[in-house]
RNA sequence: GCGGGUGUAGCUCAGUGGUAGAGCGUCACGUUGCCAACGUGAAUGUCGUCGGUUCAAAUCCGAUCACCCGCUCCA
């Protein structure tokens, strides 16, 4: 903060590595932005709570994007309007659905910890080299699979323990996965990064989901889940909402709701929360124009993060590597993220969304496990019949996911519009894009007698009746109330002062810039009608 | 999970064994007529929590919780 106080507030806007995430913190708490849970009994880690600015920003950025992507979609690769309906699905579902998606059984992957190193491993990455022959006492170097430098390692101790030279003789040594080790060999054990055996522990299933119990007696067989992710509520309910809502593929399903995961390290402020919320979208579409729409809903979601105010430069597209596809991935046209330079994360950037070809991996495991029938008829596809009429084509569509998280978004934004200035008195202004800023507008008398109170209250409650949240003030001096509404993330402020009375004018003072200019009381209503970009007359 | 750091009023922090402090903010009254103005006054703390040492602990010791940083992890 000290280079920043030096630095003009515009350089400093443009650049989150100049800001300080303490100070974005502290101006969280100050005022009512994001709580820490269970403060008062000492905290819990990873969960957060959103105080009355704050929960008032997370609904305008959900209130847009639900605006955005659902009421008022926007216009596809096609030409046409995207069709998208929502969908509120429950946190617990049947435990089967998360076997079916892989969350159960296939990604609680055991890891294998060194107590000397203090490194931690996936045990199915680790492989064993080991002496064959008279094993007895000998030891055994195990490495990481794929990672040349530890494999070279083991080879290299191997041969000084055998006092050859490498390449190794072929027929003493081989390798083995460390499945294949009984836990009564690890004393002889040689971690990839420990210079003595023994130092690794037993493999340790790490679950990443919730756990909970359905029924009052809770017993073993009652086990359920907290979802992990919004998304299997949409693929479990994709037949129910074809059958009843007449859409045609292409088309889009989107949810919003609470997720949960046990992270191993919940870090970064929201960033990394154990319970957060997601904004996602499934779109289903068919296998061939996937590539199609996969690159259409990255495009269009990063423009649309750039919509609501996210800069230009803080704001990244990043395509996954193929090895960094998941699962569910691996047969798609690809994996990207949308990601923003958080001031923890610079100069790197951080996940804020993630749109994936999931291909119709999904919809196959539900049809498998729950043996129910997901493929969708189209009618528009097929040969044609020799009415001309197509005869039809019977497929499992490809889903391109587009999956926000709703807290990381709230933080992005907080940590865009976050905005030192030492040359004003609040030292800091909130630059909030005014259609998700949380308190739209402000109504201050200039001094609270002559009538000015009045007109003030009779003004405000006219703004209420058509925009969210307008702030009234009468107390103290007028820069402590705008130096508030600064903090505040407020973008405009209006007056009424002595010549109100006389001529129906009143001070718009602009937060951003801090000017002030003179328009008619009766304008106020368009003008934020306008600025918040909604249908004004 | 490991290592380092931090924890005192709403916020930022001072306080190294002897009665709990400052600035800012908040609130009230007065004044003020466009940028945290001024005056007067007020409220606010089990010094993160628990335990130990001591005549006496915010201060020393132990444990624990939370947050920050670095590893690790993040389907």
């Amino acid at each position: 903060m000290s280079d920043a106080a030096k630095t003009k507030s515009a350089d400093v806007a443009a650049d989150p590595g100049r800001k300080s995430m303490d100070d974005i913190m502290a101006l969280c708490k100050r005022r009512g932005f994001i709580f820490q849970a269970s403060e008062i009994y000492g905290g819990i880690n990873g969960f957060w709570d959103y105080g009355p600015l704050g929960a008032q920003l997370k609904k305008n950025l959900k209130d847009a994007w639900w605006q955005d992507c659902v009421l008022s979609p926007p216009t596809g690769p096609d030409g046409r309007e995207v069709e998208m309906v929502g969908l509120d699905t429950c946190i617990i579902q049947h435990p089967k659905v998360w076997e079916a998606s892989g969350h159960v059984g296939g990604f609680n992957d055991p890891r294998v910890d060194c107590k000397q190193s203090k490194g931690r491993y996936r045990a199915d990455h680790l492989f064993v080299l080991q002496s064959t022959g008279k094993m007895l006492a000998k030891p055994m170097y195990a490495f990481i699979e794929g990672d040349e430098e530890s494999e070279k390692r083991a080879y290299k101790l191997m041969a000084k323990y055998l006092k050859t030279n490498l390449p190794l003789p072929p027929d003493q040594t081989d390798v083995v996965p460390l499945a294949q080790i009984p836990l009564s060999e690890y004393h002889r054990l040689v971690g990839p990064d420990a210079n003595e055996p023994g130092t690794l522990t037993e493999p340790r299933a790490f679950n990443l989901m919730f756990k909970t119990y359905v029924g009052a007696t809770a017993s073993e067989d009652d086990v359920a889940y907290l979802r992990p992710e919004t998304a299997q509520g949409i693929f479990i309910q994709f037949k129910n909402v074809v059958d009843t809502s007449r859409v045609r593929v292409p088309f889009g399903i989107a949810q919003m709701g609470k997720a949960f995961r046990n992270e191993v390290t919940p870090r970064n402020f929201t960033f990394r929360s154990r319970e957060f919320e997601q904004m996602e979208i499934e779109f289903f579409c068919h296998k061939d124009d996937a590539a199609k729409w996969y690159a259409f809903w990255r495009d269009w979601r990063l423009a649309w993060w750039r919509s609501i105010g996210l800069g230009s430069d803080n704001l990244q597209l990043r395509e996954h590597d193929k090895d960094e596809l998941a699962h569910y991935a691996k047969e798609g046209a690809g994996t990207s993220d949308i990601e923003y330079r958080f001031p923890f994360t610079y100069p790197g950037f951080g996940e804020l969304e993630g749109v994936a070809d999931r291909s119709d991996y999904d919809l196959r495991q539900h049809q498998e496990h729950a043996r129910v029938k997901l493929e969708y008829f189209d009618t528009e596809r097929g040969e044609l019949a020799p009415n001309g009429q197509p005869k039809g084509e019977r497929y499992l569509p490809n889903v391109i996911e587009p999956s926000a998280g709703a807290d990381r978004g709230v933080l992005a934004v907080l940590c865009e519009a976050y905005t030192p200035d030492d040359t004003r008195p609040s030292k800091v202004y909130m630059k909030f894009h005014p259609r998700i800023a949380p308190i739209k507008a402000a109504v201050f008398p200039l001094v609270n007698k002559d009538g000015m109170p009045e007109v003030a209250d009779k003004l405000a409650r006219d703004l209420k009746k058509r925009y969210s949240i307008i702030e009234t003030d009468a107390k103290q001096s007028i820069g402590k109330r705008y130096a508030r509404m600064d903090e505040a993330g407020c973008p405009f402020c209006f007056t009424i002062d002595g010549d109100t009375l006389k001529d129906n004018t009143v001070t718009l003072r602009h937060r951003d810039t801090q000017e002030q200019e003179r328009i008619g009381i009766d304008k106020v209503a368009s003008f934020l009608g306008e600025k918040l970009g909604l249908q004004e007359n």
